[in-house]
DNA sequence: GCTCATTTTTCAACTAAGTTGCAAAATAAC
DNA sequence: GTTATTTTGCAACTTAGTTGAAAAATGAGC
């Protein structure tokens, strides 16, 4: 995701001053494969620097109310955040039940679904988020087929 | 929702006790029009009796595990729930950004989705949850239109 | 009905996520 | 460099949900 986006023009864009943590947190978002929760974006910038948790929560609520990254409430106690650039459209995201961990299933398109929601709902749809259950590959491998 | 189903019956398969407070959960669900947040079970149940939180939390926690209700994670802090029974299978929701209520969306059928995710994932999509967010019809009514 | 084993409910204490208000530090503009 | 504004940190707090163990309720056998 970074080689595509600047994110120093992206917070000029919304009036957000370039610093330090709030170019790590869309850095580490956009290095990241798959959605993060909050506590491991804290850990990462804590391998390099001390931070404070307020900070961090208090940039990813900016950024999301800015429409920079996309909030995610999977099962679970803590939230999870991805980009949201023009590179990273709305998705359905897959939850395993093991570990916990939330992908992006960016090949399936909400299309038809949001078509039909439309039908029903009129413009008061303003967003659809749509989690599946299941356990990944990695947690399937761990356990023995029938155990 | 309650005129079709026996709780009793169906906490006897279950090989769960019918207490006054289980099948009170249940009727309180039941006669529910909507999905319904722990708190507000809590406050319903609360204005008959005295209930501890944590024998509602365990209540529902059983419940989940058994397949008699099901879980909702909506954006905001607490978790909602809502009957399972074959009366009302897994639909869409909607939640409003305004009050927070979360609406049942059963006229829209997941089917073509969980084809096409079905296709994607294989057998490991055990659940789909499908939140769709906006304004509802009794929040918009309270704000002018252009405000 | 009474007794015993099991299940259910309660209590108190705790954890963990997230929030608030305000002070300190950093930054941009002049 | 000084000042006004924005950003970050700190401490204290709120709220949802959890844990372990004791107390109460219940069901089965008599």
């Amino acid at each position: 995701m970074s080689q595509w986006c600047n994110f120093r023009q992206l917070l000029g864009r919304h009036q957000l001053r370039p610093t330090t943590l709030r170019l790590r947190v869309l850095e580490i978002l956009g290095a990241a494969p798959q959605a993060l929760p909050v506590q491991k974006i804290l850990a990462l910038i804590r391998t390099e620097r001390s931070v404070n948790k307020v900070t961090i929560y208090r940039i990813l609520g900016d950024f999301c109310n800015l429409g920079i990254i996309r909030k995610i409430n999977p099962e679970g106690r803590s939230t999870f955040y991805e980009l949201a650039c023009e590179h990273h459209p709305p998705h359905p995201h897959f939850q395993c039940r093991r570990c916990g961990e939330v992908q992006c299933l960016e090949s399936i398109s909400l299309d038809h679904l949001c078509e039909e929601l439309k039908e029903v709902l009129g413009p008061g749809a303003l967003r659809v988020e749509i989690r599946v259950e299941g356990i990944c590959p990695k947690c399937q491998a761990l356990t023995p087929k029938k155990v």
